[in-house]
DNA sequence: CTCATTGGTTTATTTTTGGAAAGTAAGTTT
DNA sequence: AAACTTACTTTCCAAAAATAAACCAATGAG
């Protein structure tokens, strides 16, 4: 997912974030305050269990995610976007107001 | 590419038109002026002739992007955001934004 | 001590995407 | 008429990413 040869080019480092079929849509729910695993499979009809492990590990790689477990009955845990992963908040805002308008 | 059963993720029309592995670099390059097939193909190293071509033609059919042909010798084409594709320019600056400070 | 629930992992397979290389086409220049 | 340049297209193949299905683990409830 990363391109060694674009290391130049000023918008790779999100390119390579936000790359992946399901990574914008998953930090779209996250950002939307859905923020438990199953909640968020629920809500992202098609994906399957091992993508969305992959990608939230990716993310929390990335730092754009934290990760939390609660000591519930089951354990439950959820993802929230740590300070690095709010500041993708006006990048998130814009692609919706495009496909608001430009659908 | 396109993801059916997500008709209903806000953000999935602009998600759809930049996926792809070059599809932002290209925007980009375009956005800045870059628009000669030669040159974005210069600009962007490691790219494919055939990616080049089939993601420039994924981005006219979308609307985004307008080819022309002009009759130089030898012939060149230039590639220019439409005014639907200028309408990505927020997307775009906030993504370049985001990769300076955070990368 | 079995069951239900949440949140995963593992393995194998398919789908999607991109790349390499060769060929095509148009319009000059020689 | 052959060569040169730009801008592709075509075919075939490889790699990357996602899917399906089965299984695993932690935690309490019954």
């Amino acid at each position: 997912m990363d391109n060694h040869i674009l290391n130049e080019c000023p918008i790779q480092p999100v390119v390579d974030i936000l790359s992946g079929k399901w990574t914008s849509y998953i930090l779209w729910e996250i950002y939307n305050k859905n923020n438990h695993y199953g909640s968020i499979k629920k809500q992202l009809p098609g994906i399957s269990t091992r993508t969305l492990a992959v990608r939230l590990k990716f993310l929390e790689n990335k730092g754009i995610l934290s990760r939390t477990v609660f000591n519930t009955n089951p354990p439950t845990v959820t993802y929230d976007l740590t300070n690095k992963g709010l500041t993708l908040a006006p990048i998130l805002k814009s692609m919706k107001t495009w496909s608001e308008l430009y659908q």
